[in-house]
RNA sequence: UGGGGCGUCGUCAAGUGGUAAGACAUCAGGUUUUGGUCCUGACAUUCGGGGGUUCGAAUCCUCCCGCCCCAG
């Protein structure tokens, strides 16, 4: 069996890489490039050539960047234009990295496909399930829970159990230094973090209008509804006796609805685009739902309709974001399922 | 130009003789593989302007400027 690993040029593929070359697998690594052809392309190439080398494990660069484009950037602009807040990373998972550049690997050979990620895959009662990773302050299965089961059953993901940071020290001790040594925060293909910029320069977005409290009093202007999210605090620029928070957007009248915090609960969502990782019908009757990165999984009734997936919310809950996505896990921290919010209720 | 009221940070606002609260906004950091959230820090030597009283005024007096309301 041979197992390809995807290596970004981070440390934390890196590490992956030479911890399962230390279990004795049949490897080849290969490194997909997202974004089109530059000197920093290269230069990651390069170093990842190099440490392979180090290594002893053939090495493989693969130009991905017209499906990323295709299948990342495009989708992320146009969710933008029409108002809804996107969420690239949870999109790049199941359409390139366990879409096309898995499906690149196996015709390079290989079998099964390892990652960097700190998630781990486990023996459940509904099967082999992705689990969060043992580093809670790293763990990454959110990101992941828009993967079709069936990819998820062919990964590897060797820092399941390791914890962040353990990692430099790691590497070090194995003589390896990763050609992107401090790892990227922001979207990969968005430089400079600068996410607004990026979308007025590659299109035309939609312009100013009203900011009005719910109860439709108007008391300021936004400058661009795609420039704000649901829960947004900063950048508002409207004087308030307490902070204001977006939210929601009506597209049709390009209106911002914004209110002070104790408006920004709600009860429930709905969510398309489902993921599921076993039948619903095999999930408990509370599950946890999580419909940020970051945010703390909380308990909710969950069923499925029509193919959407509703959330009753059984706690208070901060108005979940159309376009981020909404994972489902049991207590245990097993991911169940995931799909894209819709629409909070 | 009769009567009344008001003018303190970008906004709201406390302070009525003892040496300018606070909130919002903004900016800068921190946290963070999306957008956000959150945390920390910075933000009026000066109170519409001039003069005066006083050891000492944003607070008292006075003149000027500006704004608002009610009458004409």
């Amino acid at each position: 069996m041979t197992i390809a690993v995807a290596v970004s040029g981070g440390m934390d593929s890196l590490l992956a890489l030479a911890l399962l070359q230390e279990r004795d697998e049949e490897l080849l690594a290969v490194h997909g490039h997202f974004l089109p052809p530059s000197t920093a392309w290269e230069r990651v190439a390069e170093g990842l050539a190099r440490a392979c080398d180090t290594l002893g494990v053939p090495f493989h660069a693969l130009d991905l960047h017209q499906a990323f484009d295709d299948r990342v950037i495009k989708p992320f602009v146009a969710e933008y234009r029409a108002g809804l807040t996107p969420n690239p990373c949870a999109m790049c998972n199941p359409r390139m990295k366990f879409g096309v550049l898995f499906d690149a690997a196996r015709n390079l050979g290989a079998d099964r496909l390892a990652t960097g990620h700190y998630v781990s895959m486990e023996d459940r009662e509904q099967g082999r399930m992705l689990v969060r990773g043992r580093d809670a302050a790293k763990d990454q299965s959110y990101f992941l829970s828009m993967v079709p089961v069936e990819k998820l059953r062919l990964a590897e993901f060797p820092l399941a159990r390791t914890f962040k940071r353990d990692v430099p020290a790691f590497l070090q001790g194995l003589g390896l230094t990763p050609p992107l040594p401090s790892e990227s925060q922001e979207i990969c293909f968005v430089p400079d973090d600068d996410y607004q910029h990026f979308l007025t320069a590659r299109c035309d977005m939609s312009g100013p209008g009203p900011a009005a409290l719910p109860d439709g009093r108007v008391i300021g202007e936004h400058q661009g509804l795609w420039r704000h999210t649901q829960g947004q605090r900063r950048g508002l620029g409207i004087p308030w006796s307490e902070p204001l928070y977006v939210l929601d957007k009506d597209v049709a009248s390009n209106t911002l609805i914004v209110g002070p915090k104790e408006f920004l609960d709600a009860k429930g969502c709905v969510a398309g685009q489902v993921n599921l990782m076993c039948p619903a019908r095999d999930w408990p009757g509370s599950v946890l739902v999580q419909t940020r990165y970051r945010q703390k999984a909380k308990p909710a009734k969950a069923w499925l309709s029509g193919g959407k997936l509703y959330f009753d919310f059984l706690e208070p809950h901060t108005r979940p974001t159309p376009g981020q996505v909404a994972a489902v896990y049991d207590e245990a921290g097993t991911v169940l399922g995931g799909g894209i919010i819709e629409e909070a209720l």
